[in-house]
DNA sequence: CTGAAAGCGCTTACAG
DNA sequence: CTGAAAGCGCTTACAG
């Protein structure tokens, strides 16, 4: 009896070029063919119809055991994997879905990006499903080359990350009914797994507020973005709470990069000298904005906190590190995973998902300059860690998923 | 007329279900058909056979002017778009490329992968080719899943980043004749595109030795890895020239990690606190041990210079901002992709790339600290500037390719 | 429970 | 220069 997971064998000799007769060898007692052994073989090999092996291959339950299990042999001792472009063409679905990312330069490498497409390829791997990268650049929507995906059977599929209100060519895939969910953005009604941003934008200013910060800027990106527009909104909202009044002067775009944060932390700085503390709408822009800081001669965190939005890997590695709001962005990813296929089955016929986020609390925080000189006499030194320790706030990890 | 560019028409309202028999109305003079329309309809508007059809889509000279226009036309009135799946299943190729990385947690979000991806992606664009994503995880391997890429028509070449010669399952693609090439990556004879790490190693040691470092530390990683071996042997080699016998302590293995370039820089300090330079196998490594350095108290780079490789986007963000060795992965990506494309089409049988590197200077790297002694008090001091400056050193775009 | 046959939408010799 | 026909390798009603 052979062992249970026989693996294919390679008939690795092919003297006859592609188009030569298929010539069939007998070698250990199992017919050995130079070409890919095709489902009409398997089925004369194993004496039933093509018909049936197909639905021995899919799992019906219509076969009997016995077929089943003597077709399930002769497919394992002739290695034969069917073909993808054939079972696609003559089924259903392509077992494929896209990522579509904006047009930035160089996309792919961005950590943000990268932790939802991360989460996106796993679940895909383990749901037999591939995944193929595409990225919004303007010839390309102009070219219609999304809605293409769908029409040349590319795709079953879409997960778009990175886009706001203004990229309208999203609306297309509505209107081509092609399952799309857009990941850690909303747009319109269209289905969408985000994290909550709102939740975020609490659990880092009510930190900022606890150490003692009054004077607290934000350095926002996108407004055309609803999760970006979130956090404002959160951010005026506790700052009144706190009986402090809404100043625009102490907010900034910073334009989602690390630049952006450096440049719009200068403004913010100039306008006000007096801000302690900065909430930046994601860790690029927080790291530039402590990039700034540093270099005009102010220390982070003694002088001025800083707290980011993301939990990037590499946050923590930064000097100071990262005080920030950890998002879901590969748990997010696989879910959107999940649920677009439940779309494309037709299961579900709305994606509406909200991750929990939490904040992490590293080095770029600390009292307000003010409370810190009142408890700096009361209090010993302690020695930095080598490596940077974190401490987990807020989490709500009982699952507040709308 | 119609204008040249004209969009395919989506016929929107879709009352009839998928698994009506297909109906078509006249409107505005051109047929319209509610499900996609294939290459028959497209023949018979055209007043052409199929294959008519098949010929001028594929651009054959054996087509009459005339009539190719006409087919065009229709083509275009239609909206028409061939089923790519019909396509590649009766047609030599797939059109389609995967990328595969080792089995690294997030390994998507990994700013070094993510440089090369962005390069292939762009470039298979380009070419008119998809990309899709793979994992070599152990179960991964053990299905055979890279070989099944090839077996079950998923793609027409592999393009691998990340191995070396511990990645045994790299010969499977050679047995099966599958295209392959490995980037920034040597192993055996394999096809493959890299950057020229014995340049980058020689750059980075040239400067370093000229700032007047004689007690000069590595931070290697992987000694399965052919690239990482050349580093190290041009380190011992530079040293060697410079009179400086090689002194394995001053060696250690930072895993490719910030947290292993943190221990390592820990380790090579405790033993050897003369050291006032670092050169680490590649960035995170190397912003790792400034991260230890200045949390043991050090000073990065008056006490210690650091060097790395790679040039990722954030490391000219760093605080001090790095000196590295610019790889041109983005480039790695894209000339893989190409030749992979020669490969398959038989235009080349073997792949060998060389990559010219330069070096980076940015503020991670200083005079020796006793030279800078010396210096110091003919000197005046600059402010350091918001945004990093970096100077280029050493770049050979001439492209001594090899 | 299984088989014969039509069909998915293309490409590619082969004829003319 | 163009067409009729076979074929790529599957799936899916439809019969029995």
């Amino acid at each position: 009896m052979l062992p249970d997971q026989t693996l294919p064998r390679e008939a690795a000799d092919s003297r006859n070029g592609a188009d030569a007769p298929r010539a069939s060898t007998t070698r250990n007692g199992l017919k050995i063919t130079t070409d890919r052994v095709n489902i009409r073989e398997v089925a004369e090999q194993a004496k039933v119809s093509v018909a049936t092996v197909s639905l021995v291959l899919n799992k019906s339950p219509r076969i009997s055991r016995a077929t089943s299990l003597r077709v399930q042999k002769t497919i394992n001792d002739l290695g034969y994997q069917p073909n993808r472009l054939a079972q696609s063409l003559s089924g259903r679905y392509t077992y494929s879905f896209a990522i579509l990312l904006p047009a930035l330069r160089h996309a792919f490498a961005d950590a943000y990006f990268g932790e939802i497409i991360s989460g996106i390829c796993d679940r895909a791997g383990k749901m037999g499903y591939k995944v193929i990268l595409e990225q919004a650049k303007p010839q390309y929507i102009k070219d219609r080359k999304h809605v293409e995906l769908f029409e040349r059977r590319f795709v079953d599929g879409v997960l778009c990350a990175g886009f706001n209100d203004k990229h309208r060519f999203l609306a297309d895939f509505g209107e081509c009914k092609c399952p799309m969910v857009l990941v850690d953005n909303k747009v319109a009604s269209m289905d969408h797994v985000v994290c909550d941003y709102r939740l975020g934008a609490e659990q880092a200013l009510n930190a900022i507020l606890q150490l003692g910060h009054r004077s607290v800027a934000l350095i926002y990106a996108a407004p055309e973005s609803q999760t970006a527009r979130q956090v404002a909104e959160v951010y005026a909202r506790k700052l009144a709470d706190a009986g402090i009044p809404f100043d625009k002067a102490l907010t900034e775009d910073g334009c989602f990069t690390d630049i952006g944060g450096a440049a719009a932390a200068e403004k913010l700085m100039k306008r006000r000298p007096d801000i302690t503390a900065i909430l930046a709408n994601n860790d690029k822009m927080a790291l530039g904005a402590i990039r700034y800081l540093q270099t005009s001669g102010r220390n982070v965190p003694k002088d001025v906190s800083i707290v980011g939005f993301d939990d990037l890997q590499h946050s923590a590695f930064a000097n100071p590190s990262l005080t920030t709001v950890h998002l879901p962005l590969y748990e997010a990813g696989g879910l959107a995973c999940e649920r677009l296929l439940e779309r494309v089955h037709g299961k579900i016929d709305r994606i509406s998902e909200n991750l929990p986020t939490h904040l992490v609390l590293r080095e770029s925080t600390s009292l307000a300059p003010i409370l810190s000189a009142a408890a700096e006499s009361a209090r010993q030194r302690e020695p930095a860690p080598a490596t940077p320790g974190s401490q987990r706030v807020g989490g709500h990890d009982d699952g507040n998923r709308g």
